[in-house]
DNA sequence: CTGAAAGCGCTTACAG
DNA sequence: CTGAAAGCGCTTACAG
């Protein structure tokens, strides 16, 4: 593969005019430029980024970390992201880490070794969540999650009051035995909060039978709320963390014959695309995804700009959308 | 930031040292190794691996090209990748390319320009796969599609023949009114040919509007179907090459009070998770995901460690899974 | 408008 | 076991 010194050479011109050229630099006169592209094409050279990036210190790379590319909920965030980065003319490259603390590292590390200027981190883990609120030292922002301080900024809704209205919808539909599915993204424990005020305030004991935990993976997910809903006294209502898990338990009800909404109602917890196509459509909180990447990105590229800048949390609005699963007969 | 040259003062040794104690080389004694890594911590020195990168012209980093991360499938398909990538002690990049030439060239760029060493591209544009297959040079495996040469292997079911299966199966139920939706990958040039096959194998004539086409986004698939379905003479059974797309229909049908299977039979292709949680749950041709994924890498390995080598295109099997969208009653 | 030269942060023969 | 030095492919003041 040829270099820019072959260019230079075949082009008969030093390797200071190549690189202008490839820069689009105003000073280099036409006919150099005419004759040094006619080489490049001739050459089919291609100039390397990683001497680019070492020389200039900037890769124009952005990263953005995902648990899972199965939650639909996260590929709008990443396309406000995008679109911000577009304007900047920065990339993005998508990481998925599985909730996986090691994966998160791994991807950190790669900011940290310059491949990438920065990173977005969307509902990460609690241990690296831990990490960036402590010890971290690079341009990073938190997406998903509003708890946070000067190591790491944040954008998310307020997860507990979103939560709290989604769980008083229940309360005003009649219901008392209202279960939770939690699981183990960290906003989990703010939505939790907002459950258990919201049943606090109607004077609603809380059950501990009837707060499940759910993984996020459809099959798993399945299983686990079969058995909230096959106890004796089960539930008549769910409000479940996520839409992947309230999905799962209108599967489950489906399978256990448990008519939803006239015997069990179920709220999830954001609006992916698929809440609006299940039969019976889904009652859940909408997040705006896109808003949350683009003010995600806004603040990283404040941070790359200055990285002692002082950058304030962001806390959007949610919405609670009621569909078929909670509706009233 | 401190760099190699700062921890080597420090040690009181030479760069040459420092990297060797970097990269774990034995020849290192073990007083030297501790006092440099003593230093490293001190410093929280971290290799910048841009110059690694660039020097020793690797970078451990490979590319997996998805049209969008809304699709589950994509998700199994990577996860394959993954673990053979891991087991070479290389990292995957997850790009998104909404079927973009565009966006898809942009990433084949970083290959080019040495950030990634090779890339695995599933489902391309046609534009993108016409490209790689006539003028690609550099480490690049094609996933989801069997067409080939030796510019770029691939990876992939025998489209045509599981759509043919697929669209046997509803002409076994007794349906001869039976509809095709397609859309803009490419594998569903494919997918067209197996149901063309069946119908004609059958002496069943196509009727040309009952081909329609679909965006794999659901409100737009379910505008696109919603048309088809409200034709007077309507198709009783419907073939769609994706199932985002069958859901949608199932979504349209229900919207129309077009019972399912009772008036409408839909067969749809992936097998992704959803599929098995929708009310009726969807029949479609399950792909070996995984193993699509972990072929794509290992081939895309061979090619990375010679350019040159001759690589077998690799076909697998797929199965036809009948679920209740096409249950007979 | 153009070139010679220094340097970005590493690795690796080579010599000792 | 360790170091001096060359070099990976670029960019950018500086000088002319």
């Amino acid at each position: 593969m040829a270099d820019i010194h072959t260019v230079a050479k075949e082009a008969g011109v030093s390797v200071a005019t190549v690189s202008r050229v490839l820069n689009n630099h105003p000073s280099v006169s036409l006919k150099t430029r005419r004759k040094v592209e006619e080489v490049i094409e001739k050459l089919k050279y291609e100039p390397n980024m990683l001497g680019k990036s070492l020389r200039s210190s900037q890769s124009r790379l952005l990263l953005a970390l995902i648990p899972n590319i199965s939650n639909p909920f996260y590929a709008k965030v990443v396309s406000g992201i995008e679109s911000v980065a577009k304007a900047n003319r920065y990339n993005i490259m998508l990481c998925t880490t599985d909730s996986n603390p090691e994966r998160e590292l791994l991807y950190y590390d790669m900011v940290k070794k310059k491949l990438a200027e920065g990173l977005i981190s969307i509902d990460p883990s609690s241990e690296f969540y831990e990490m960036l609120t402590t010890t971290n030292r690079y341009p990073v922002v938190i997406c998903g999650e509003h708890v946070g301080n000067d190591h790491a900024p944040c954008v998310s809704i307020d997860n507990a009051k979103a939560a709290y209205k989604a769980v008083k919808h229940l309360i005003a539909l009649g219901h008392r035995k209202i279960a939770l599915v939690n699981s183990n993204i960290y906003t989990a424990g703010l939505r939790q909060q907002g459950y258990l005020k919201a049943l606090e305030e109607h004077g609603i004991e809380v059950n501990p039978r009837w707060i499940a935990h759910a993984d996020l993976n459809f099959e798993n997910a399945q299983q686990d709320v079969r058995e909230l809903l096959m106890t004796e006294d089960r539930p008549t209502a769910v409000f479940a963390v996520s839409d992947t898990i309230a999905i799962s338990v209108l599967k489950a009800a489906k399978d256990l014959d448990i008519k939803v909404p006239e015997e069990l109602v179920v709220s999830g917890f954001d609006n992916i695309d698929f809440s609006s196509v299940m039969n019976p459509t889904l009652t859940t909180i909408s997040q705006p995804m896109f808003e949350m990447g683009s003010h995600s990105a806004a603040m990283l590229f404040k941070r790359i700009a200055d990285r002692s800048a002082a950058i304030k949390n962001v806390i959007l609005d949610h919405d609670l959308i009621i569909r078929e699963s909670t509706m009233n007969y």
